[in-house]
DNA sequence: ATCTTACCGATTTTT
DNA sequence: TCGGTAAGAT
């Protein structure tokens, strides 16, 4: 016989239940990672271990229990018994289902100490990271998931440079150039210092500056660690480079975390009021943050130390692109004190693959100690095919997906994953011929097509008249008559008077009046002129489609009447389609908001798995995604390792793919080299990657294509005669045929023993023959 | 100014 | 092999 308790002790002990059933989803680990709210934590998240859950659940906790739980907080007043009643039906509705969705009501009732939404940074790599933990936070939080700034880090960082940038000199509405548009400047600065572009390739002089801007060195500190010539030479054009994009108002992706750096030490009041403001820093995918990133959110958590990483250095692979693996290596000595989590429950991969994938990762040294398991089940064993060539790899990958097709599985939980973009054109015709459905991510981006980029390029002049680049690209298109030696004259021009090259041209349109040039840029200047004094009166879209019927750019590819106009035709239907939706969804419409929405997006992020198709793709792009059936193809040394990152340090970097790659995949893996491939135009006999001998033997099988002779054969012989009896005949393969020689087949029609062969020799033509009677040897 | 042809060189690329 | 760039032709 229980005393009758008063309201409080009753709603402390109901919701203290309720926490534990919201969280009940998550492991032990995961439960700690969400509930210690306080000072620097480093989540070690293994492959596929939950971390975006424990993220989501994290910032879950702060806001309705705040940053250190309290049983028994403080109440205004004593609970209701109507109010406990509801908590008790809640409870009782959600006995058995995980908890997906807090109605606002139990919210309301249950939120004590909960931390302000507007406290909280989630700081993510990709803007699909961000909007699936989004996505999560919204049903559980409702409105206020709206408030929390859950976003990349190029987007929190315009945000704030929209606001603050003055303080650095460039005006609110400054352009965002992407990788193109930065390396055009490159090229022009080059060549503006008389540099030979051989001496100075425009990839290399943008990665030096790229490092530089990544370490947070500005030109002139960047002059004070020369070590050659070379380098001399590079942060001369790195100077001039960034003198231009002022002028441009123009920010490259580097920029735009390294000025809001900048900017903070510079201005501290504005970083006092950012720091205030974000008490809470998350940051995911902690072991791809460059120096700069690193620098941005110890700033930001510099007093209140309230920062909570996950990462796994295990799948540290944009090095080349200055991520610091040092970073989440060092996080205990940058923050003391600092809270160590390892989730090592992989919850995505069979035992098999998941074994496989820690014995491969074992090889790296210098890594912080981890093990996955898992309580799946142990799967199948992986798959290993030693295909002839890239044909046959192609092939058969084809089969195999064919195959898994009719035990069940869906195109969509396929996906090949490779090494370079190259290997995807021999995939895509062998799946055509198959008739499976595919799709290629990460080939030509949508915002990278010529007419897509022309267009974006009017709307850029719009928003930022000093943006030259962009009005270098339109000035003539279409056609106006104005060529190279027109606008070098214009260029020349507005650096003689320190103005932009809007101010030039028209400057040089009104002096040349009756030139052939001046007739198309006056055009030219009016046109700009008429849209810049309607912009603010149309929507984006209605100012799409004014420069669309101005500039008659789609009437004159309508003229074209090519297939390749019609499919540009099409691009600029869909890029009316993104207006439209922004137009739709944002409130107060601005067309610099519009632009940097645009310029911060990738391919993957309209990746949707939802499209019955398999998927191919580099296995970068694959970090982050999860698929039934993995193939990984051109398993060879020289691609995978690739040759130019054997040597020197690289390799763990290529491992660490090879990890990330594996543990991509729930069910099966595929591991296919072909023994020779056309590479650059050669044929290339590769071996297999030495990562294929990292797979322990036990964890994969060999497949073996049941030829046509082999029915029989169980051979073990090593002698000439067996293999030969063995085989099956390849299209591409090379044979020797006794009285002919050395030829390559090139045809085969029919099946197994009955099946023609046509076989070509060099200088002898092509010729016919029975598989079943020609004395036919293969050659490896 | 614009179109044509001969070279060269060739990872990966969240933003 | 392909695609992008640089010099030559119209």
């Amino acid at each position: 016989m229980s005393e009758k308790q008063p309201n409080t002790a009753v709603f402390y002990r109901l919701r203290d239940t309720i926490r534990k059933r919201i969280f009940s989803g998550l492991n032990e680990e995961q439960f700690r990672a969400a509930e210690t709210g306080q000072g620097p934590v480093l989540c070690l998240a293994g492959a596929g271990s939950g971390k975006t859950m424990a993220m989501v659940y994290r910032i879950l906790h702060l806001y309705i229990f705040g940053p250190q739980y309290d049983p028994k907080p403080k109440l205004d007043r004593e609970p209701t018994p109507a109010e406990l009643e509801q908590l008790e039906n809640w409870l009782e509705e959600n006995k058995d289902n995980v908890t997906k969705r807090l109605p606002a009501t139990l919210l309301r009732l249950i939120r004590q100490d909960g931390v302000s939404p507007y406290s909280i940074l989630a700081i993510t790599f990709t803007n699909k990271a961000a909007e699936e933990m989004q996505e999560r936070l919204e049903p559980m939080l409702g409105s206020a998931a709206r408030d929390i700034w859950v976003m990349t880090f190029h987007k929190a960082c315009v945000r704030i440079l929209r606001r603050e940038i003055k303080a650095l000199g460039y005006s609110s509405d400054f352009t965002i150039y992407d990788d193109q548009d930065h390396m055009q400047l490159i090229k022009k600065t080059v060549a503006a210092l008389d540099l030979d572009d051989k001496k100075y390739p425009p990839r290399a002089v943008s990665s030096m500056i790229s490092r530089l801007k990544s370490e947070l060195k500005d030109p002139a500190s960047a002059k004070k660690q020369i070590l050659d010539l070379w380098e001399e030479k590079v942060v001369q054009v790195y100077e001039i480079y960034q003198r231009e994009l002022k002028k441009n108002n123009a920010l490259d992706f580097d920029d735009l975390i390294m000025l809001t750096v900048q900017l903070f030490i510079k201005e501290p009041d504005i970083l006092e009021y950012y720091r205030k403001r974000f008490q809470y820093v998350l940051v995911d995918e902690y072991q791809d943050t460059n120096h700069a990133q690193y620098r941005l959110i110890s700033l930001l958590a510099g007093d209140h130390q309230n920062i909570f990483v996950v990462g796994d250095d295990d799948q540290s692979i944009y090095g080349f692109r200055q991520a610091d693996i040092r970073n989440i290596l060092d996080f205990e000595r940058d923050f003391p004190g600092a809270k160590i989590i390892k989730l090592e429950c992989n919850y995505r991969s069979t035992g098999r693959i998941l074994a496989a994938a820690n014995s491969v990762i074992s090889q790296n040294l210098g890594r912080k100690k981890k093990t996955l398991w898992t309580n799946n089940p142990e799967g199948e064993r992986l798959i290993s095919y030693s295909a002839q060539d890239e044909q046959d790899e192609a092939r058969f990958i084809g089969e195999q997906i064919t195959e898994l097709k009719q035990k069940g599985e869906n195109y969509q939980d396929c996906a090949v994953l490779l090494r370079t973009n190259a290997q995807t054109r021999t995939l895509e015709e062998a799946f055509m011929k198959a008739g499976i459905p595919y799709r290629i991510v990460g080939g030509q981006k949508f915002y990278e097509r010529m007419e897509i980029k022309d267009i974006m390029a009017y709307l850029k002049l719009l928003a930022n008249q000093a943006d030259g680049l962009s009005l270098r690209r339109i000035v003539n298109v279409p056609r106006r008559g104005i060529g190279e030696a027109t606008m070098q004259k214009i260029e020349q021009l507005a650096s003689l008077n320190n103005c932009s090259l809007f101010e030039a041209l028209r400057c040089y349109a009104s002096n040349e009046i009756g030139s052939k040039a001046a007739k198309g840029m006056l055009d030219f200047i009016l046109l700009i002129e008429r849209l810049l004094e309607v912009k603010e009166d149309f929507s984006i879209t209605g100012l799409t489609e004014k420069i669309y019927a101005e500039t008659r750019y789609v009437e004159i590819l309508q003229k074209e009447n090519t297939i390749e106009a019609e499919s540009r035709l099409e691009n600029l239907k869909e890029l009316l389609t993104v207006t439209q939706e922004y137009d739709a969804n944002n409130e107060e419409k601005s067309l610099s908001d519009f632009l940097s929405q645009v310029s911060l997006v990738s391919d993957l992020d309209s990746y949707e798995d939802v499209v019955e198709a398999v998927v191919i793709m580099t296995m970068h792009m694959a970090k982050g995604l999860e698929f039934g059936n993995v193939f990984l193809a051109g398993m060879e040394e020289g691609i995978f390792p690739h040759s130019r990152s054997v040597g020197d340090g690289e390799l763990e970097e290529e491992r660490r793919l090879f990890y990330v790659a594996l543990t991509r995949a729930k069910k099966r893996v595929y591991l296919i080299n072909a023994r020779q491939r056309n590479l650059f135009g050669r044929r290339s006999y590769n071996q297999p990657s030495r990562f294929l001998e990292e797979v322990p033997l036990e964890l994969a099988e060999e497949f073996k294509r049941k030829g046509i002779f082999e029915t029989t054969y169980q051979g073990k012989g090593k002698n000439k005669q067996d293999i030969f009896r063995k085989g099956f005949y390849v299209l591409g393969e090379k044979v020797e045929h006794k009285k002919w020689g050395l030829g390559v087949i090139v045809s085969i029609r029919g099946e197994d023993e009955d099946c023609e062969l046509q076989i070509a020799f060099p200088g002898m033509g092509i010729k016919t023959f029975l598989a079943r009677y020609a004395p036919l040897q293969k050659i490896n």
